[in-house]
Formats: C-alpha cells, sequence, structure tokens
DNA sequence: AAAATATTGATTTATTTTGATAAAAACAGT
DNA sequence: ACTGTTTTTATCAAAATAAATCAATATTTT
C-alpha cells in the first residue's frame, strides 16, 4: 500500500471511529510498518489535519467541520458496520438510493465510498459531509437543521427532494422495533421526511441493530409487512420470519 | 495504443477508480511499458489535469482527500479572519442571512457560531456541518454536491430555496474582482446559485480579501454597483470609492 | 521513398520509501 | 524517585520507484 493510500485511509479512518486511533490498529488494519505509520502520522500533523497524540493520533479540533460528526455518540459501532456491509451487497451498479438520517446509514454511506455508479440522495449532513471526499454522485435534501440531533435535515424543503426522486431502494433504521412488526421512532418531524422516502422508493431496507428489537417509539415509522429487508448483524430477528413470510431477513 | 488514447484512458481510470491509481496498474490495463506510462503521467501533470505522487497519480480535483479543502481555506486564513471579524459587526439581532459557497462565509460562519439569534440559509456543506454544532437556526438549501469544490449544492434544488426566502443581508465572495468593478467566479453554477441569493437579499456584503483584487474569472457575477458593502481586510478598495460613490468599503 | 521527427521500451543511474534496530523519551505503578 | 514497559525518535541498509539515457521502432513531413 502506497503513502498517498495510506494517507488517506487514516483520514478516514479518524473520521468513521471516534476521532483517534492508536499507531497499533493502524498499523494491523493497513498491513504496515510503525515507521510508515509515524511517517505519515508526521506528514499529516504538518498538513495540520491531525495532531498526533502518544501512543497515536487525533483528527485536530479546529477544523469543526471534518471532525463534525464524531463527536456524536455513535453507539454499536461495530454492529452498524456489519449491517453496512450486508447493506452494500444488496446494491447493484447505477442504483439510485435513499439513505436516511440515522447513523447506521452513515456506516453504509462510508462502505460505499468507492462504488462510483451509485447516486445518494440524502438529508443526513454526516453523509454529505463524509461523501464531499468521495467521487459519488451526491444530492443533498434541503431543508431546516433539526434541532434535535443536528445532523440532519427536515420539513417541507426537505421532503420535496425524495417526493421527485424516484429511488431503486431506500436504506433506513429508527429507534426502534417492536414485537409486533412496528417500527417506530422519537421524533415526529424525522418520521414524516423518511416516510417520504419509504413512499418513493422501489425496496425497502430497514437496518436494525438487535438492540433497538423488542422497543417502542412514540411515532409510529411504518410496520414490518412494508419492507423488503430487515438487517441485523445477527440471527435475532428470525423471529419475524413467521409473521412477516414476504420479509427477507439478512 | 496511442498516446492521448492512453491519456484519455488515464484520466478515465482516476474518474472511475478512487481518483487515485499506481503506476503499476495502468501498465497492467494498458498493456504498455512503465516509461510510457510515466511520460504520460508527467504530461499529464503539466496540463494540470493529475498530480504525480510516488508510486502513482491522483486527480487533481481531488476532493477525495479532505487535504484539497482544508488548503483551500488556509489559504490567506488571516486575511478571511479579519474580514469576517469585520462583517460580523454589521449583523442585527434576528437578522435572516444567506452565506455563500466561499470559504471566506465558512469563516464568518464560524464568527457568529454563539448569536444564537440568527437565522443561516446556506448551499455551503461545510458551513451547515461547523453550524451543526451552534444553537443558531440553519437552514440548508438542496441540489446536487458540486462535483468541482465539492463543498456545496446547487442546481435547481438549491435555487429554490434562496428564491423563497427573503434575507436581511447576503454574504458573499468569488474568485475575482477586476479594476472595473466586475465581479466574477470560475465556475457557471456556483454563479447562478449564488445570483438568487443575492437577487433575493436586501443588503449585498461582497468579501473579498486584496489577493482578489484586479484579477479577472471568466464567469461573471455581478457588478459593485449592486453591491451595498465591499469588505477587504486593508485600505486596498478605497480605489472603488470615486466609481462607487454608494459603496460602502469596510 | 527518404529524411526528419516523435514515441517506445530497455537499461542504467538517482531518488524516495520502507522496515528493522537501537537509543532516547514518555508513561504507569509502586 | 525508581523500575519496567511502552512509545517515540534517529539512523541505516534494502527495496521500490522515478528520472535519464539511448537504440530501435513508428509516424509524419517533405
Amino acid at each position: 500500500m502506497l503513502k498517498n493510500e495510506r494517507e488517506r485511509e487514516i483520514i478516514n479512518f479518524l473520521k468513521t471511529e471516534d476521532g483517534f486511533v492508536t499507531v497499533k490498529t493502524l498499523c494491523e488494519k493497513l498491513y504496515t510498518s510503525e515507521s510508515s505509520i509515524r511517517r505519515d502520522l508526521t506528514a499529516l500533523e504538518q498538513k495540520g489535519i491531525i495532531k498526533k497524540t502518544y501512543g497515536g493520533a487525533e483528527l485536530v479540533k479546529s477544523f469543526s467541520n471534518v471532525v463534525s460528526f464524531i463527536k456524536r455518540s455513535h453507539h454499536n459501532i461495530n454492529e452498524k458496520k456489519i449491517i453496512a456491509k450486508k447493506a452494500k451487497s444488496l446494491l447493484r451498479d447505477g442504483d439510485i438510493i435513499f439513505l436516511d438520517q440515522s447513523s447506521t446509514s452513515f456506516y453504509l454511506a462510508n462502505e460505499i465510498m468507492s462504488d462510483s455508479t451509485l447516486t445518494v440522495i440524502t438529508n443526513n449532513i454526516e453523509i454529505l459531509s463524509l461523501l464531499s471526499n468521495s467521487a459519488l454522485r451526491v444530492i443533498s435534501s434541503g431543508g431546516i437543521l433539526s434541532s434535535e440531533n443536528r445532523n440532519c435535515l427536515i420539513g417541507a424543503d426537505a421532503h420535496s427532494i425524495f417526493e421527485n426522486i424516484r429511488a431503486h431502494k431506500v436504506f433506513f433504521s429508527t429507534k426502534s422495533l417492536s414485537e409486533d412488526g412496528i417500527i417506530s421512532d422519537c421524533t415526529r418531524e424525522e418520521v414524516l421526511v423518511r416516510n417520504v422516502m419509504l413512499q418513493n422508493s422501489e425496496q425497502k431496507i430497514f437496518l436494525c441493530d438487535s438492540e433497538k428489537l423488542g422497543t417502542k417509539s412514540p411515532y409510529k415509522q411504518t410496520t414490518l409487512n412494508h419492507v423488503d429487508f430487515l438487517i441485523t448483524e445477527n440471527d435475532n430477528a428470525v423471529i419475524f420470519s413467521e409473521s412477516f413470510p414476504a420479509l427477507q431477513i439478512m
């Protein structure tokens, strides 16, 4: 692996992890020696992108737009990455996809960064920032920056993009999936915009780490019988296969 | 295989891949020697299309690393911060403002992060990311992620937000301001969306670090007689006070 | 067709990058 | 403050890549 390539990977790593990596981790992930990693890190530090610390490096804080989304708490990162990998396997060349405001969608965005045949439409500003470093065709919804999560766009202007584009697939995730197959979430406005995505997409793919399973949230999004794929990181979701025979579980 | 044919293929390769290829890969894919590939690469580099790196080459426009953005934003950083501070002094409580896709606007956004009475409308995704960490009311345009700069939204969906909101002030910046007062920029789509901002704002405030002074770019944005304020980091702009008596220079 | 010019790939030479090692520095626990 | 461990820095030879050179081939011009 070349220096150039590594530097990009390192930045990417910092962005998708919590803004910090150890030298060791980088060695393992990038299959290279400590020396090289250290040299890369000093180079990146001189460019002002990262800050070396004892044992590793972190993204510089001053460029909050590069870092912004890292501050947000992403839980169950590993589960979400597994789900993202599975979700990726459903994609075909040339697909037009909606990615919702969930963090799981963000990890999917990360997986597809180099699939330049795809078109991504999203209201998730973390995804927008991330994919601004890719060659993908990206379309953002407009709208009001959600006052609750501050990571997505909502309101009428957010709806209009999804109303006017027909997607092959929508990938989405919410807070809760109850035993009876009701998918629900916590904020009304976000449910509304996600609904528009669901209505205007041929396939609906629900990304659901098993922690959500068996929980309930105030605002109903949809039910599993309207969903084509249910992707979890393990096999816990098979309980739905009886009640929803048409649902494909991955 | 002929030279220009190869060059085309190389560019094509860079565009469809990750924005980076190794010399080796090119040798294999194009069935030719390292020497030829290297010669092609140096030629393409001189044309300014690619940038050679150890082991390969990358697209120059390449967004694909964060570096490009940081470089851009770091250019004349102090001047831009001075301008941003001056611009901030024009703001009143409750103002609704348009911030354009320029990096100078980004620094203004940085200055106003704690003024929670303001409403910001922008097509600059860096500003969007930044202000997602603030308490400001923020509205984003929709649109296509610009393929050139990868830092802003363009196209019809970008226009519509600015068409439907009337702002108190628009803060904007472009590549060039010539001696005769013509403000111009490099990409047509960006000029267009900025135009909509200008049309729908009461006051028009041009942020212009003095390096832009006396230069010209292909696409005309507007002229100084349509501008209310011209803000620079020093006094170089006073030369315009005679020709444009209505213009306020800061 | 011959001459002039440009392009190619092989070879050699120079430069950059790499990984290993040892010594210095930073850290953690006592 | 001392000790053992981990991490950093500095250095160097080996490996990988780039640049320069040149004869052979291809292309264009005359």
